[in-house]
DNA sequence: GTCTATACTGAGATAGAC
DNA sequence: GTCTATCTCAGTATAGAC
């Protein structure tokens, strides 16, 4: 499957603009624009917008199975799989100052419209979240290892949704300081 | 200032439908529903639906402030009071387990819609923040007060947005616990 | 102070030419 | 596959009667 073909451009640009505008806020228009193609040409790729945000939730779960994935592959330890997690804070704070977490702010925007594809958007903390409670499992935590990942999930949620409000960048590396030395204190608990 | 005119009604009804539906997915038609009254009747009481959002905004500021004032009066000690803040997640389960926090929701979409209310909205965590900050100077952590204030917020934003893509109010009963015995050991180390 | 009627705009969606 | 033209509808906002 090309990555250049139009279809693939429309929902790379949808991803960007719903994660930036939120999914209600952003228009054909907006998208048309960047992608540079006329409004009635959405009609031949997709049958609504409904169907461009379906397929931009399945985009975000194979970017987000990918990156795992590398993760997996380039941190030799369960602690410092976990610790990649953490510090997207970090690495993309840039966006995550300005539009809060994508996966986060998407679900909590669906529950408010009601929308269909509530389940399909929290699919994405759940690939998150059965990662991370395999790295737990791996660190000798197997019967709370559930419970530790939904900490993760929550923690760096709220960090991020504070984060965005305040603009506070030091809070941020504190916390992620914090988040690190507790899984660290976690592995080094049970190895 | 009598809270049976139409406008406050305006105001009432527009409080709950924005945190229900977000803001920019509430119409004048909605409120004018919840209200009985007609769509035209709005410009007589405000001349925007802006207008609307930011008497909504002093409407939770104002709220906020009874709320912590009545915690100051019925609890007896700062940790008692920061545990009232942190039961929320609890006692508005209904609400939050749905539509998320309504502070942290209408924030996240004040900031994708760029809108001009934003640091008003955020003006409501403020109030929070120096509240509990006071609360935790109290128990003699005056130096890291407002990181520990920071703290309590992130961490019952990130517990809300979790608890509310997954709808496990188990999680909550949890971290409501622990959060509750951090301040309790924060408090008896120093006093 | 509240109503009805209506203007105006931007949105999603469709039809059909190229 | 992509375009232009157009439809329909819902939304905010205005005008003016009562």
């Amino acid at each position: 499957m090309s990555n250049n073909t139009t279809r693939h451009q429309i929902v790379e640009a949808a991803d960007r603009l719903f994660y930036q505008r939120g999914y209600e806020h952003t228009s054909f228009a907006d998208i048309a624009d960047t992608v540079k193609i006329s409004r009635g040409n959405f009609y031949y790729h997709f049958k609504s917008k409904d169907d461009i945000l379906e397929a931009v939730i399945d985009l975000r779960l194979s970017n987000t199975k990918g990156m795992l994935n590398k993760w997996e592959a380039e941190a030799d330890t369960p602690a410092e799989r976990i610790k990649s997690y953490i510090r997207i804070l970090l690495t993309n704070w840039n966006n995550i100052k300005q539009f809060g977490c994508p996966v986060g702010t998407l679900c909590t925007e669906l529950a408010k419209l009601n929308h269909a594809s509530q389940e399909e958007a929290s699919a994405v903390f759940t690939v998150f979240r059965v990662w991370l409670r395999d790295q737990f499992t791996r660190t000798g935590h197997k019967k709370e290892a559930d419970t530790l990942a939904l900490r993760v999930l929550a923690w760096s949620q709220g960090v991020a949704t504070m984060a965005s409000t305040f603009q506070d960048e030091q809070f941020v590396r504190k916390e992620v300081e914090r988040m690190c030395c507790w899984v660290e204190s976690l592995t080094s608990d049970k190895e």
